[in-house]
RNA sequence: GGGCCAGUGGUCUAGUGGUUAUGACGCUGCCCUUACAAGGCAGUGGUCGGCGGUUCGAAUCCGCCCUGGCCCACCA
């Protein structure tokens, strides 16, 4: 008997939708735990990735459903921003600014809608259990009022300004960035030695990676450390091919050792220019536009040019006059486009920003008061955070985003901002609040949008109708858990516990659960280029969804996981082992109507699978709570297969066919409990199981949301016993198969020695060994012959601290026989006996005769071969 | 340059002071035992990255170093 993978799980995930399993109840508000899902970006299908993380956070979810919580888990995505914008310019062969506005936004939209269906199909095929109810995208006005009313509150509260003063540009993208948005790219470039000339011919050269900015070189700096420093400070030098007169200045951050130790500020190369032309208050000069190419400034044959191209062009008529003493090749990081990889420049332009240097403490503040899953995750956050230099500016110069909702004044640039009520509002489409400024000057709309980030910052806001409906805000927030992964620390989770503590005063999430990257198998990231991505949808229609995930189980929360396709194939016969358990089970079963009772007596054997699934379920509970969803699956695979069916079902079959009520009660306990356990991680084959062997017992809709499995109790001692028996099983086993016996085939006579009394245990042994002759050899009948003695090292190092050595050498050096009469030592002036301390091996002889002994931790099977 | 994480049989991996270091994959041998041969049983295989330290005892704690990954950082 077998059955269909992929069938059953298509069956279900239609029944699951049709039957509204995994809806949100938002009339049940005692019970919540809510999850603040990330909006998956919509610009294309799932990779391996987002495949595992969003199954990481399904785990969550089908864990606390299956608590009784009423789990709020939606279906959302990110619609908004420059990668869509760019899918689309590149889809249609055109840039957004060739055509209208507002034409482009719909042609974005079209795009992500298509993408959102298929995402949608996708979620459902991995059987992620998102509630379709409750799902939102981020583009919807809906959704971008919430956005612009969150913005609004902190307008009024004066934390938003507009400011002129160098940001972050993407010269590809013509926007502003956040320094967030920046990465940094290491990059090969050209030291240039540059001779620069002084009054009396002291000869200075200058390195540099930027000549093109020559233009700008409005100050020279040398360290002061430097002994050319008294010669050269206050002095005037006069650049290159341009020609002027600036001033030497000495200066600290200059690194005398890089370089010829001289450095010419220019405006704006980086940072570094940014910080100088602050302190020596000089002229911002501006010789790159927008577009990423050079101003009139530079003239000569430049103007126009882009970056690249200038810089090659001032470098061949720096040469051609001699000026270039050499050219070394030098690696250095720098500031590129996190979504085009374009190298930014900084760029002097009016832009919105919101105040965030002065929130540095509240952020962290609230990120102490979540708990965070891996706990060394807080660190990145708390990095990011000591070393924001800028508050954020959140204007971006481009199309499909949430508009900026104000007007500014033509004449006097008064901003009139929008009423809340009037939100969801377009600038560019819609009035303005009152006709005229103040002054009587016309009001523009603005025609900047948000950051992508200022929409998803507010999901915790949106997903608990935050200034929609009180009672279901003071219910839901903060929200139970974030998921996300640590890539983008410093954005999402850092933007939204910015904002929404400004906005609400308290944390926006409880939790937060950070995943790692999904490696290619050989351990490395993937890329299209390397040919080593993997493709979800791939192994999923090849495997099914339940074996993906299996692996997905068995990544590590917070660290970087390589695919491993070995998981992929065991999930698939862990689905087997569990498909052929349960159908074992429920057609033992079979007949029996309801749950059965707990019978007043079970045998040690029941006991003993009882007691170790109670370990399994608190070490599989306690795990789950904290996110380490690897380990709570590990816990219950090697439960299930290695306990319950390599050794339960084979100890109590013979009492199966008696429709032992002990035995039917234990099968139904451990093994419904099993398909609990793993349901949250293989949904499909254990509702299958559910269904098929469990519902018409137990009488809950569905595995999904029935109860999590608690722990039952056992008798501690019968237990033991059971454990033993166990091991007698085990050791017959081993013996046959070790000595060419068949397993079927009855042993005649076999004796059992051990500390556990078993004699009233006889049939639990030889139902399942088929011992025909079952003895309890005494003492006197068994000849010992001690072979050894070992330490018990955790009683010795502890009483006898710095003595332990002498001890430990006694036993190991001592005859064995010698030890068991009670042989002392002398330790420090006290008798120590050694016996009390060490573990006699012996090996046995039963009768007078040689037998073969086979040894388990609690018993010793003596076994001699039918003649 | 700073920070974080990791380094355990051929491969992947569990294990935050106490007997003989876990399991999986692989490999070898045996077994169709009535839930499962995509299964079961047994075996093979490890100087726990290196050096030093603390301790009666270290894969585990401390220090330094090496290797890999990630995050952050202005070297013109």
């Amino acid at each position: 008997m077998g059955y269909d993978q992929k069938d059953l799980e298509a069956r279900w995930q239609d029944w699951w939708e049709a039957e509204e399993i995994y809806r949100f109840d938002p009339e049940k508000l005692e019970n919540v735990y809510s999850i603040d899902n990330p909006p998956r970006y919509a610009s294309g299908g799932l990779h391996i990735g987002h495949a595992t993380h969003y199954t990481h956070i399904d785990f969550a979810a089908r864990y606390h459903r299956m608590h009784g919580n009423n789990v709020f888990f939606p279906l959302c995505f990110d619609v908004n921003g420059i990668p869509i914008e760019e899918r689309v310019e590149r889809k249609y062969g055109l840039t957004r600014k060739e055509i209208e506005r507002h034409e482009f936004v719909k042609m974005c939209e079209e795009f992500a809608e298509n993408n959102i269906g298929e995402m949608t199909r996708q979620f459902k095929i991995l059987g992620e259990s998102m509630d379709p109810s409750i799902f939102y995208q981020t583009n919807a006005e809906y959704y971008r009022r919430l956005t612009q009313i969150s913005f609004i509150r902190l307008f009024d509260r004066g934390l938003v300004y507009k400011g002129e003063r160098p940001i972050n540009w993407c010269p590809r993208c013509m926007t502003a960035m956040a320094d967030a948005e920046v990465e940094h790219r290491p990059r090969k470039t050209q030291l240039n030695y540059i001779h620069f000339s002084l009054d009396d011919g002291f000869p200075l050269v200058i390195a540099t990676t930027r000549p093109e900015l020559l233009a700008t070189c409005q100050m020279i700096a040398i360290s002061p450390d430097d002994d050319r420093a008294d010669k050269l400070v206050g002095r005037k030098a006069t650049t290159p091919i341009y020609n002027r007169e600036v001033e030497i200045v000495a200066d600290e951050k200059v690194d005398p050792n890089f370089g010829t130790g001289v450095v010419m500020i220019c405006s704006i190369g980086d940072r570094d220019d940014l910080e100088w032309i602050n302190k020596y208050d000089l002229n911002l000069e501006i010789a790159i536009d927008e577009s990423g190419h050079m101003t009139d400034i530079v003239g000569y044959e430049l103007e126009g040019m882009e970056v690249p191209r200038a810089r090659i062009v001032m470098l061949d008529r720096l040469s051609s006059s001699g000026l270039i003493e050499r050219a070394e090749d030098i690696e250095q990081n720098v500031g590129a486009c996190w979504r085009c990889h374009h190298p930014m420049e900084f760029i002097v332009k009016p832009q919105w920003f919101l105040k965030t240097m002065p929130f540095k403490e509240q952020v962290m503040e609230a990120a102490n008061d979540m708990r965070w899953f891996p706990e060394f995750m807080k660190i990145r956050l708390k990095d990011w955070v000591d070393s924001l230099q800028w508050d954020w500016v959140v204007s971006r110069q481009r199309y499909f985003a949430t508009p900026i909702p104000l007007w500014e004044c033509e004449e006097c640039g008064e901003v009139v901002i929008a009423r809340e009520d009037d939100c969801y509002v377009d600038p560019t489409i819609d009035t303005p609040p009152q006709a005229k400024c103040s002054c009587g000057g016309s009001l523009i709309g603005c025609e900047d949008v948000f950051d992508t980030w200022m929409d998803s910052s507010i999901s915790p806001l949106y997903n608990t109708f935050w200034e929609r409906d009180e009672k279901l805000f003071n219910a839901l927030y903060p929200m139970s858990l974030r998921p996300q992964a640590h890539d983008i620390i410093r954005t999402w989770a850092f933007y939204t516990i910015l904002r929404d503590t400004l906005l609400t005063g308290e944390k926006p999430f409880k939790d937060i659960m950070m995943d790692g990257f999904i490696l290619s198998e050989d351990g490395t990231p993937m890329h299209a280029s390397k040919g080593n991505v993997i493709d979800p949808i791939g192994v999923l229609e090849e495997h099914g969804a339940d074996a993906l995930r299996y692996y997905a189980a068995n990544c590590a929360l917070g660290e970087d996981n390589a695919f491993r396709m070995k998981d992929v194939t065991r999930g698939t016969r862990l689905c087997r082992k569990l498909f052929n358990v349960s159908s074992f089970i429920g057609n033992s079963l079979e007949g029996l109507e309801g749950a059965p009772e707990r019978p007043s007596e079970l045998r040690p054997t029941d006991h003993w699978i009882l007691s170790e699934f109670d370990a399994v379920v608190s070490k599989a509970t306690a795990s789950c709570e904290e996110y380490r969803f690897d380990v709570a699956m590990r816990e219950a695979e090697y439960f299930l297969w290695h306990q319950l069916a390599d050794h339960y079902l084979e100890l109590i079959k013979h009492r199966v066919r008696e429709n032992d009520p002990a035995a039917l009660y234990t099968l139904y306990t451990v093994g419904l409990g099993t398909v609990k356990l793993i349901a949250p991680f293989l949904p499909h084959i254990t509702e299958e199981c559910y269904q098929s062997w469990y519902k018409d017992h137990e009488g809950a809709k569905s595995v999904h949301v029935s109860s999590w499995p608690v722990e039952l109790g056992f008798d501690a001692d019968a237990a033991k016993k059971g454990e033993a028996v166990s091991q007698v099983a085990a050791a017959v086993r081993r013996w046959k198969s070790e000595n060419g016996v068949a397993l079927n085939q009855p042993v005649e006579t076999a004796g059992i020695v051990s500390e556990i009394d078993l004699s009233d245990c006889i049939s639990d042994i030889t139902g399942p060994t088929s011992i025909q002759d079952l003895q309890f050899p005494s003492s006197d009948e068994i000849e010992t012959k001690p072979t050894g003695a070992k330490p018990k090292f955790d009683l010795i190092g502890p009483e006898f601290r710095g003595d332990a050595g002498m001890i430990i050498g006694a036993i190991q050096s001592e005859d064995p026989v010698a030890i068991i009469g009670g042989r002392t030592i002398d330790v420090g002036g006290k008798e120590v006996v050694l016996k009390d301390y060490a573990d006699i091996q012996v090996s046995t002889v039963y009768k007078g005769e040689a037998v073969d002994t086979e040894e388990e931790e609690l018993v010793t099977v003596i076994l001699t071969k039918n003649e």
